[in-house]
DNA sequence: CCCATATATGTAGGTGCCTACATATATGGG
DNA sequence: CCCATATATGTAGGCACCTACATATATGGG
């Protein structure tokens, strides 16, 4: 049996990560391609900074839906590109506030037509895979209802019986 | 407007990744509940090894569409847990054949049970979530006829005339 | 006011993949 | 036989995420 058709769980989770690195090795090619030195993960926050304006590590990892260590880091790296800049919430001392220095906003103008590509060239695969983005929503949606250790827990369990 | 619900072509990638980890999260789980330490990158060669018996690193790497290195990496890991063993191929000294160990023979006999629980567990995920093998199939084909650098680089070029 | 608990974000180390580069061996043509 | 090129696999460093643990600040009840 060819072993990347298998539908083992734990195979379907490193064909998940292997489909990202590809998509991600992509689109890096198409940031070198107009000159850009850019960071997969900068997409997230950037962007999330640009639509709403200042926001808080908490903020940005809850909306990306990655753990605040996710957007901590990724901010070091931003703050190390001169991307972004941070602030005290005046309200919260424990907070940070990370928004958008001038080359960041710069920068996300500049690439405003690349992500709208991005985003076209994102349909075409929708389409092309016959409803991909329904499909993962679908996924997540039959994990939250019960995750795989679950299943798989009471699948053993049936076995031992 | 939801990020995650984004279908920028970066997003994408960075929701198939998290549903990688996802995934792979739980069957870790899934392991540990049955008293057993495991790599999630060992499932493919373990289970390669034992369909096939020694097989190099490339075609290990070949099988699992992974790079060699990764097959590398995993080795040496696999190798310092005793549960497999190398051997230079006779008929060319740039190879190494890689086997299960004893050590290694028992755990797959060991996992039989929990691998055939993740298949079940995955085709009834498969099945909810709509077909989704069969939809990272199509998804991997329409990269295969066009990448999405090239998607991105031609929507970009349309918009320059 | 005090204190137990909750919350925000950082540090440390790990996971499983990748690319670039390096080195040893194999191959085939001259 | 020699040598240029191909092939097998390793080393080094990086990527984008994770969990566990740590520390500072906020909160609300007594």
């Amino acid at each position: 049996m060819d072993y990347v058709k298998a539908k083992a769980g734990a195979a379907i989770g490193a064909r998940l990560r292997r489909l990202s690195e590809r998509i991600d090795g992509e689109a890096t090619q198409a940031y070198a391609a107009q000159g850009v030195v850019f960071e997969q993960r900068w997409f997230g926050v950037l962007n999330q900074l640009a639509l709403n304006g200042p926001m808080s590590v908490g903020e940005l990892a809850q909306a990306l839906r990655i753990t605040h260590v996710s957007v901590s880091q990724a901010r070091l790296s931003l703050e190390k590109a001169g991307m972004i800049q941070q602030e005290p919430d005046a309200a919260d001392a424990r907070r940070r506030l990370l928004s958008l220095s001038g080359a960041g906003r710069e920068l996300v103008t500049r690439l405003g037509p690349l992500w709208a590509a991005f985003e076209q060239a994102s349909m075409e695969l929708d389409r092309e895979a016959g409803g991909l983005v329904e499909m993962l929503d679908r996924l997540e949606a039959a994990l939250d209802r019960r995750s795989l250790f679950h299943r798989v827990t009471a699948i053993c369990g049936e076995g031992r019986s």
